[in-house]
DNA sequence: CTTGACCTTGCCATGGGGGTAAGGTTGATC
DNA sequence: GATCAACCTTACCCCCATGGCAAGGTCAAG
């Protein structure tokens, strides 16, 4: 199976399988005698394997590491299931920043009247400094980190 | 005021500040004559007013229109609050599929038992193909996107 | 043989920075 | 006057994961 084909099955563009090839996150694939890459069945269930954990948001390193404890028969189920519940954690994090930017920009847009006169507490907040949980905003805590 | 004293004042990295002015979200700032530049307290305050907006999580395109609608005193607060409310639908749209992710992932981490043994649905649903909310997730839907 | 669909490699771009090098300036100390 | 550290300048390359484009090879059908 060439590869168009193999990105059709999976759901990958041709130009990621050949990326994850790249990195190795893939063998290198077989060649037909032209220079074509060739992908087995066994290749198909490996390239679905990244895309569906690419779905769940694992990063290339992440899936990397998911890949090598799928193919170990002697991993542990804890490895595995650290590295998800790493992933989840990232994860938590990640949404609960985006929520505390949300009720922040919710506030501000609810003070604004949305009208067509000028006044507009939004551009206040920007100017004067609004209250901000996420971490980047550092410059209205005392921490160094 | 030289860069370095700019940049501890808002919070920014020089080099941020430079890129800044790079892609003209800046004006380009005054230079001493050894070529250093140069920023007044109102650069200062626009410096900040782009930190403050990063901080909230609006991406340099909005930033800039941002400041285009500070610097506009005849806008209409309307438009400030339509990018307010474009920004908060867009992170509540991240939000949502984080959390669908990060629920599936729960599922599965749940029904791992985190063991020394081999056994692990974590990688079984990799395998076999686990259900998911996100929009990447394209390879169990029917519609074209 | 031509056409068109497919494949190959390779380079550039994105966003929002970080790092690092090679050199010029400034100001203080010796 | 020399030297040294801290600052500044520009100009590159790196990250992630992906898309796009160009120039050329291949394959199958007409």
């Amino acid at each position: 199976m060439n590869i168009g084909q193999a990105a059709k099955h999976t759901g990958l563009s041709a130009k990621m399988i050949r990326y994850y090839e790249s990195i190795d996150l893939l063998p290198h694939a077989g060649r037909s005698e032209s220079g074509y890459r060739q992908y087995s069945a066994s290749d198909l269930h490996r390239l679905a394997f990244i895309k569906r954990a690419r779905d769940l948001g694992f990063s290339l390193g992440e899936v990397g590491k998911l890949l090598a404890l799928w193919q170990d028969k002697q991993r542990a189920s804890a490895d595995v299931k650290a590295l998800a519940e790493g992933h989840i954690a990232g994860l938590e994090r990640k949404i609960a920043e985006m929520s505390a930017l949300r009720d922040t920009l919710v506030e501000l847009a609810n003070s604004c009247q949305g009208n067509d006169r000028a006044d507009c507490p939004i551009l206040k907040g920007l100017e004067q400094g609004v209250g901000c949980g996420a971490p980047r905003c550092a410059h209205e805590r005392e921490g160094p980190a």
